[in-house]
Parts: C-alpha cells; structure tokens; sequence
DNA sequence: CTTCGGAACTAGACCGTACAGTACTCGTTG
DNA sequence: CAACGAGTACTGTACGGTCTAGTTCCGAAG
C-alpha cells in the first residue's frame, strides 16, 4: 500500500520526529509539524487524534531502529588469537553507534519526558536498552563456553561492558548542546574500557 | 542578614527549585512558583528579572550540593588488607547518593534543558561531575602510590570505577518515572562493580 | 513609645502572544 | 463525483511579563 494517505500519513512521521528530536516535546507545536510534513494541520489531526498520540507513536517507532546495535553485538568472532582486537573493534562500533547526535537527542528526548510519559521511558528502555543487554549478555555467555572469557553472570558482564565504555561518553553528550567526541577519543575510551574490561573477565 | 527581602528571595529560591524539579522548565509558571512561596508574582520578578535567570539561579546552586559526594570519594582509608571492604563501602555509598531520587530529577531537568542552555548543561558537567571524578582521580593516584592499586592512568581508572557502578541503576532511573532500585539492587551493583574494578586494577 | 516615610509586598486585572484543537470553504486527485 | 486534503480563520486557554492601587514592614526621629 502506497496510497496518497499512506505517504502523507508516513511524511507526518518524519516531520513529527524532527521537530521533536530538535525542539523537544512542549516547544514543538503542531503547526510546526504540519509545515515541515508539507500537510495542513487538519490532515495531523486526521492521522493522529492528538499531539501526546503522535509523540507516542514516532517514540516507539524509534525502537526499530535499534537492530543495527543489536546485530553488531550479537557477532564477535570466537577467535582466540584476535580476541582482544575483536572486543575492541565491537566497543568502538558500540561508541560509534551510541555517540550519533541522533542518538543522542533521542535518549534526552525520552529523559525529558520519562515522568510526564512514563510508560514511554519505559517501553523505550525494555526495547531498546535491554535488549542490546540481553543480546550482549548472550554473546558473552558464548565466548565464556568457548573458553575465551570467564564471566560467572554474563548479564552483570554485560553490564560493566556498557559501562566501562558509556559512561563517560554519553554523559558528556547527555549535558552538552552539540557533539564533544573526536575519532580519536573515541578510539582511546575503547581501547582503555576493553583492557579493563578484559582484565576483569579472561 | 535576614531582612525580609531575604527571607522573600529563599522562599523563591525554594519553591522554584521543588517546581521546576517536578514539572521541569516549560510546564512550571510563574505562577506556580509564586503560589508556593506564598510570594506575590511581582515579588518573584523583584528578585528574578525573568525566568529563564530564575531557572539559571537554582540549577547553578545545585552544584553546591554536591560537596557531600566529593567528601565521601576523597576519604578512602589506605588500609591493604580491608581494601575490598573499603572500596565496596564507597561504592554503596557513592551508588545510593546518585540514586536519590532528587538528584536523578536533577539529572534529567539539567539533560532536558541541554540544549536551550547550554551554557547551564558544561557548567553543572564541570562543577558537578568531573570534580567528583578529579577527586576519585586524587584518591586513586595515593591508592596506587601506596602500592594498594595499580593504575597507570587514574584518571581512567576513576572513569571505569564510576561506569561500572553506575550505568545500569542510573539509566534505569532516568528512563522511568519513580524509583527503582532496592537496597538489595544496590548491594549487588556495588559488590560486583567493585569485584570487577580490583580485577582490572589491583 | 509614637509617628512617619519609604521600600517591599499583595492581589489581581491586564496585554500580547502562542498554541491545541475545530470548523469551514474551496481545490485536487483518484 | 466523492473523498481527501489545503488553507485559513476561529475558539478557548495558558502563560510571561507589566501595571496599578492599596497594604505591611521596619528603621529613624521626635
């Protein structure tokens, strides 16, 4: 279906979920919307019965958009000799990922919002968050019966994986405006956050 | 001194930050705000030129607030034998002051407000967070000093202590409305947390 | 202690603007 | 032609900030 109602509807999306991104939820109005979708306000309304409807919708849409992360967790090669290489080009991807301004804005988008929609914050975090978790957790569990690792609660390993390398970063992000990472700072967080992190589990 | 006008100018004080913690910048007026003073609105543009200086005002003194943490991470006993036992300690210490549920409001007005201050995010980043991690950096470098750990870059080090700790329980609590973490919860984070910083660093 | 004057405060009306959501008319597209 | 959509005017409300008219506090002078 590619219907003249599909598009427009899909348009709305798109316009919602900009505006939103970069003005967050009180300070985008539904006019804004509508001008960027190309779309009169009627045909929003039409679509989504209102604004808190359609900011719920393009949230749980993002949640989608998470299976790269989720593929690229889930394939570490067992491969004894290269595995410190292998876990370090995984934490730099993972940085990658994780760093994008769009990214970024989306996490500050549902921080923001997480008391007023909390169901939201939530879902979002089952979703997304675990389940990189859950995903990560059984990667380790496959490289501790392959005898490459020795994490007793992979799930906890998982854990201090994210942390050792996020924390920092994200944070950073998190309370600045515009971007703070170079390539290069990137490239350090991961190298220093898989020493420790190897240090604690092979 | 505790003139009237003092006592007007705290009670502003107060009631703006117990209003802009639970509704956050846009939904509090300044209304709301003079209501909870029990101050008249033009009281509050007496003492306040406009809302945004108001908003400014309260987050800036939050970063007073924070001398508690600094204390608590600066005094960690040289003890060798008692060092998992002292660095737990800290670590559930440290983990249940960020877990307060104030603070994690804080957290997600000064995230929410990133962008349309930026100014107010990189202060309370460099007031806030990184002079508790220069203080964890000081006390890891006399640790290592002392020959209890072994760190070759503590400021690193203070970095992965702090992710380790605190990326799964913070994140949780940013991303839902109340409260989520048991005491329990939190003796688990901290023992495991710090069961991997000595694997990695002692 | 009383009186007086000015500064600070109160209560609430008021202005301008922004915005969610609706209504209506006219054009366009399938 | 029939449904959909554009454009736009409109309604009701909320809010930042100002204004006015009267009231309370407080220190100093008599």
């Amino acid at each position: 279906m590619d219907s003249r109602s599909e598009r427009k509807h899909q348009a709305i999306l798109e316009a919602a979920t900009t505006v939103f991104l970069d003005k967050g939820y009180e300070r985008t109005s539904m006019d804004d919307i509508a001008k960027l979708a190309a779309v009169s306000k009627q045909t929003v309304y039409k679509h989504f019965s209102d604004k808190e409807k359609l900011f719920a919708e393009i949230v749980l849409a993002t949640t989608d958009r998470i299976d790269g992360t989720i593929d690229l967790v889930a394939d570490v090669p067992a491969d004894a000799d290269g595995l410190e290489e292998n876990l370090t080009k995984l934490a730099r991807q993972f940085l990658t990922a994780l760093t994008q301004p769009q990214v970024i804005q989306l996490r500050r988008l549902i921080i923001a919002n997480a008391d007023r929609f909390p169901q939201l914050g939530a879902a979002w975090y089952e979703q997304g968050f675990e389940r990189v978790l859950a995903t990560l957790t059984a990667t380790f569990e496959r490289l501790t019966a392959q005898g490459l690792l020795k994490t007793d609660d992979p799930m906890l390993a998982a854990h201090h994986f994210s942390g050792l390398l996020l924390w920092i970063p994200v944070n950073r992000a998190m309370f600045h405006g515009s971007p703070q990472h170079s390539e290069a700072d990137l490239d350090r967080y991961a190298a220093g956050g898989i020493r420790a992190f190897l240090a604690a589990y092979r």
